[in-house]
DNA sequence: ACTATTTTGTGACGTATATCACATTTTACC
DNA sequence: GGTAAAATGTGATATACGTCACAAAATAGT
C-alpha cells in the first residue's frame, strides 16, 4: 500500500508528537499502526477534510492549527473551534455515521498523520486503555465546544469579543501576545457576528486601552477587565 | 451497601430497558452491574442531576422525558437538550472531569437506574465493545447537540421555532401531532429566545394555518411549509 | 515593482427581538 | 371549591446589531 522507505522504520514508536492515546498503546500495537498510517503536510489555507465527505482514515494533527467550521448556508461560514496539535480531528463524526460533519482547513502549514480507521477500530476494540482514552478526548472537545457555544449564545459582542481574545491568550496560545491566525471576517465568524461589528468592538478595545492591535498583532493590556467583560457579557 | 431485596434477583439481565451497550455485555458483566446498581423513580419537576456536582454514580434514564439545562447567569436557563429513554445521562461529563457540567431535571414521573461509575469504567476497559458503543453514544449526542445549536444560533425566530416543532414531532414522539412536556417559557429557554417573542412566533403560526395549538396540544397540519420555514431560516 | 484582489475601517440606516407593563387565564394547593 | 401563585397573551417601546455602501490599506500574483 505505501512505498518500503515509509514504513521501514516503526515512526510512530518513535514520534514525539503521540497523542495522550497513542502513548498507551503497546510497542506491537504502534507498529500496527505505522504500517497503515501515513504522514503528510498541508499548506497554509488548505481544506484538510470536506463537510459531508465520508471517512476512510482518521486523522491526526501532529503539528500546527487548523480551523474547524461549518457553511450551513451559502455564505456565512460558523467557525466551531480552533484544533491545537496533537489532537484526532472529527472523532465524534467517526463514530457517529462515519461521515464527516465538519471542514476543516490549515490556518498555518501543519503536519498530520492519515490512519486507517480499521486498525483504529480494532485497537479501540482491543485495548481498553486505548478506548478509554479517547472517549476522555471525546468528551472533552464535545464539553469544551458546548460550553464556549452556549456561553456565546448568552452574551452580547462586547462579551463575545473578549471571551475570543481570552480564548486564544489562554487555550491556543498560551500568552498575552500573539499574532491572530486569521482574517477579521474569520474572527468575526468564530463568534458569530457581522465582521463590521466584530472590528468594531475591537477597535473600542483599543481606544479604552484594554488591548492593543495592530494587524494581526494582539496584545492584552488589561486582563482583568477583560475577565470583567467575558463574565458580564 | 443496598438491601438483599434489590439484587437477589438479576434484575440488569432480565432488564427490558437495556442500552445498546449494555446488550452487548455478558451475562456476567451484566450481573457485575446488577450488583452495583440501584432503579428509582423521580418525579415529574424534580432534579436528577445539578450542574457542578461530583459523580459517583452514571444515571441511565429507564423511561421517561428529561430536560438537560444550564443556567449561565441568574434567570436565563437555556435547555439544551430533551434526552429520551434508554440514554445514559451526562456521559461526557463523565469522562471530561468528573464534574457535571449540565443539569438535569424530570419532564414527567420517570424511571433511572444509578450505576457505580467504578463498574462502569471497569467495564469500558474490560470490554472494547462495550466502550465501543458508548464511544458512539457519546459522539452521536455530541454531533446532535452541536448541530441543532449552530443551526439555531444562524436562524431567527421563525426558524428556530420551526425547528423546534420538527424536533419534537420527528425525534421526541415521533407523531405530528403531541403535548409539549413543559411551558412556554421553557419552550423559549430550548430555542433561546424570549418567552414573548416565541409565544408569539407560535400564535403567528397557529393564525396561518401551520399548526394547530392549544395549551400544550400541538398538532402540525402544514409539514412541507414547517420544513421550509426550517431550513430558509 | 505594479496591478488586481482581498482585507479592513467607517458612517448611515433599518429591523428583529428583547424588555417592560399589565390583563387574563390556568394551575396548584389547602 | 376557593384563593394564591404561576403561566400566558398582548401592546408599546427601546436598542443592539446586521446590512449596505464605499474608501483606504494591505496582500498576492505576475
Amino acid at each position: 500500500m505505501f512505498s518500503d522507505s515509509v514504513y521501514k522504520k516503526n515512526r510512530c514508536n518513535d514520534c514525539k508528537d503521540k497523542s495522550c492515546a497513542a502513548a498507551i498503546l503497546t510497542r506491537n500495537e504502534l507498529e500496527q499502526i505505522n504500517f497503515n498510517s501515513r504522514e503528510s503536510e498541508v499548506k497554509k489555507g488548505e481544506i484538510i477534510l470536506h463537510q459531508g465527505s465520508l471517512t476512510s482514515h482518521i486523522i491526526y494533527l501532529k503539528s500546527g492549527l487548523v480551523k474547524e467550521f461549518v457553511k450551513p448556508a451559502n455564505d456565512r461560514e460558523q467557525i466551531l473551534s480552533i484544533v491545537k496539535e496533537h489532537t484526532y480531528l472529527g472523532l465524534s463524526s467517526l463514530f457517529g455515521d462515519r461521515i464527516n460533519h465538519y471542514s476543516y482547513s490549515a490556518l498555518e502549514d501543519i503536519k498530520v498523520c492519515y490512519i486507517d480507521i480499521n486498525i483504529f477500530n480494532k485497537l479501540i476494540k482491543e485495548n481498553g486503555g486505548f478506548a478509554y482514552e479517547i472517549l476522555v478526548s471525546v468528551s472533552r472537545d464535545s464539553l469544551n465546544n458546548f460550553h464556549r457555544f452556549v456561553n456565546q449564545s448568552q452574551k452580547r459582542i462586547y462579551g463575545r469579543v473578549a471571551d475570543a481574545i481570552l480564548y486564544f491568550a489562554k487555550i491556543i496560545y498560551e500568552a498575552n501576545e500573539f499574532d491572530l491566525p486569521f482574517t477579521r471576517k474569520e474572527f468575526a465568524d468564530l463568534i458569530g457576528v457581522s465582521r463590521e461589528s466584530g472590528t468594531r468592538a475591537l477597535i473600542k478595545f483599543k481606544e479604552e486601552g484594554i488591548i492593543n492591535i495592530n494587524g494581526r498583532f494582539l496584545e492584552i493590556k488589561k486582563m482583568e477587565l477583560l475577565e470583567q467583560i467575558s463574565k458580564k457579557g
